[in-house]
DNA sequence: GCCGTTTTCGGCCCGACTGTTTTCAGTCG
């Protein structure tokens, strides 16, 4: 884990247990913010406290944060959250995280019934003592039970690359409804985040639909796979369904609907971040306003309106008149604000910016850099890679099979490589014109533990492309691996160092690097930094790409093909180039091919 | 504990839904 992920850990843990202590609620909230705000930075914190006034610039983070920030870095303690776990039983953190338990009910266990751990809460419902808890139900016990065998099942966030395929399946059901006008998924799968921790959709009924609401919850809920309805209002239904076809492994979705003029409102606030709207919110307040996901407006008409809202809570024709609604973009403007896009919406910098950034899309994409054939792991024949990257309008493939040392990926010998390249030339009279596509004889080169690569020099410069990266020995230790991964960012024949970290998303934590100085390297000797766009990688992660593009880094964005479908995690990798404020200037895949060859040529003796 | 185009003190986003209540507290996103 980085120190960054560790200090956010602590952080969180703070806030926790000072709401479980029953202590000010603001204070938790600002330890909340501050763990997001870490976990949410582009550098490590540990080179960030040497320069404080930079640690104090962070939204979230004041003097006192500071100072055990400082604390933390100097000591890998913070004596306030020691002396908070003395006070505080460690199993309570346990019981607060099953969903549906909060920090009140929590402390209530723990202060009358002694509930100490998740063990002590099923015994208290099991022997009738919970229940005799205030506010606490037949109902509320069942739903804690029900939680509990859920919680059991493991609750980590789920890859972006397996929820999206059931958004889209979503999603098109929602649009193909009659009453429905609009339908997007939102949430932190929209802003393009590595994980989701669940999917949120927003639906906009068509005029004069608005009696339909209770439809569309119905509509979804009633999906194969669903396996348990947790709430379901008129606007709003929360269920749990399974992620693929029979599969046990299930996420948790939740529906809005609202009337077509609030679509914009509602998509902006339900897909967050969670500060990013605060800040809206905290925005328009000051103006006198009020921003919720019905609309903007002025915040006596919507008091007016709330207050008597009761009375007709089903009918959803008659929100007030708002300042702005229809669109995202509106709010945005009607508050004097350059619209962002969602993958950046962090509060973290945004609202700083003078006009909205083109940040870079699928569309731009016109090469790929960085794929395999049958002659080491992949299953495509050259001829069907060069096919399918023509098919998709590419102007330039690169063949990039593993190098020797990669044995189970069936890496090339030099012999081997040699006669490869030769192959691939000639694809490339031949196949490649006739298809006007240029395709580069290139190789994955094995970047060695101590940052040596897998070839010799001759051979590499024979080749028009080099992506080096690491895939053994990635648990080595921090320093070695910054060594490591710098040594091969520096190598004059090296033009993309590929999945610098080799982190799989929820299965490998990687390299650890200092990325601060990798990225320096890069810079320095110009070479690009990959983004790996299979959705098991985004390797480079969003922070790394935000901290080399601050640099001025070149960065390559590569689906690392072995099949036909991995063509199709380029939007993976897209959105976490958005999500680093990536631009397609600095972005190679976007450049033209004459652009792409001069690029090359300049890492060629 | 953070923060400032009202403020260096005194605020702190806002609404839906549930289950427990006869008017609301707690949780969630």
């Amino acid at each position: 884990m980085s120190t960054n992920d560790a200090l956010a850990g602590v952080l969180h843990e703070m806030s926790r247990m000072i709401e479980l202590l029953g202590e000010d609620q603001f204070r938790a909230n600002a330890h909340a913010r501050a763990s997001r705000a870490v976990s949410s930075l582009s550098e490590d914190v540990r080179s960030l406290v040497k320069e404080k006034e930079r640690l104090l610039a962070v939204d979230g983070i004041g003097k006192k944060m500071a100072d055990k920030i400082e604390e933390y870095v100097a000591t890998g303690r913070i004596g306030e959250h020691e002396e908070l776990r003395s006070r505080v039983p460690a199993g309570l953190l346990d019981v607060m995280s099953i969903p549906g338990l909060g920090p009140k009910t929590v402390r209530a266990m723990w202060t009358t019934l002694g509930i100490e751990d998740i063990p002590g809460l099923r015994k208290a419902i099991d022997d009738g003592s919970l229940v005799t808890l205030p506010r606490m139900g037949e109902k509320a016990v069942a739903k804690i039970k029900e939680s509990l065998a859920l919680a059991s099942q493991g609750d980590e966030r789920v890859a972006l690359g397996l929820a999206a395929p059931l958004a889209w399946v979503i999603v098109e059901r929602l649009r193909a409804h009659k009453h429905v006008a609009r339908a997007e998924a939102a949430g932190s799968l929209r802003r393009g985040k590595e994980t989701v921790g669940d999917l949120d959709f927003v639906v906009a009924l068509k005029k004069g639909s608005e009696k339909h609401a209770s439809e569309i919850g119905e509509l979804v809920s009633s999906m194969a796979g669903v396996s348990n309805v947790i709430a379901g209002g008129p606007t709003r239904t929360s269920m749990r369904i399974a992620l693929a076809p029979g599969s046990k492994r299930t996420i948790q979705v939740d529906v809005r609907v609202v009337p077509l003029a609030c679509f914009g409102a509602a998509l902006l606030y339900f897909t967050g971040s969670k500060d990013h709207s605060i800040a809206l919110r905290t925005h328009a307040q000051k103006r006198g306003l009020t921003l919720n996901e019905w609309g903007l407006f002025e915040e006596k008409a919507w008091r007016k309106y709330h207050a008597t809202r009761e009375a007709h809570d089903d009918d959803l024709s008659d929100v007030p008149d708002s300042l702005a609604g229809a669109e995202e973009n509106d709010v945005y403007r009607a508050l004097e604000l350059v619209p962002i896009p969602p993958e950046v919406r962090e509060a973290q910098r945004e609202f700083d910016v003078k006009k909205t950034p083109r940040l870079v899309e699928v569309g731009d994409i016109r090469c790929e850099l960085h794929a395999h054939t049958n002659a080491s792991d992949g299953v495509l024949s050259l001829e069907q890679l060069i096919r399918e990257a023509a098919r998709r309008g590419f102007h330039t493939i690169a063949v990039t099979d593993h190098s020797q040392s990669s044995t189970i990926a069936n890496g090339l010998k030099p012999d081997r490589l040699r006669r490869h390249i030769e192959a691939i030339r000639e694809a490339n009279e031949t196949l490649g014109k006739k298809l006007k596509i240029r395709v580069l004889a290139g190789s994955e080169v094995d970047i060695l533990a101590d940052g040596r690569l897998d070839y010799d020099d001759e051979l590499l410069a024979m080749l028009d492309i080099v992506v080096a990266s690491p895939h053994a020995a990635l648990s080595q230790d921090g320093t070695l691996a910054t060594k490591r991964l710098v040594r091969a960012a520096s190598h004059p024949l090296v033009h993309i160092l590929g999945h610098p970290t080799g982190r799989l998303i929820n299965r490998r934590k990687g390299l650890d690097p200092d990325m601060g100085e990798v990225i320096a390297a890069a810079k320095e000797h110009g070479t690009a930094l990959e983004i790996n766009a299979h959705w098991m990688r985004l390797d480079l992660r969003d922070t790394h790409v935000r901290a080399a593009v601050d640099a001025g880094c070149d960065i390559t964005i590569d689906c690392d093909v072995h099949a036909l479908e991995d063509f199709d995690n380029l939007a993976f990798g897209v959105a976490t180039g958005r999500r680093g404020w990536l631009t397609p200037e600095r972005c190679v895949n976007t450049w033209d091919a004459a652009a792409v060859a001069k690029w090359l040529k300049t890492k060629r003796p």
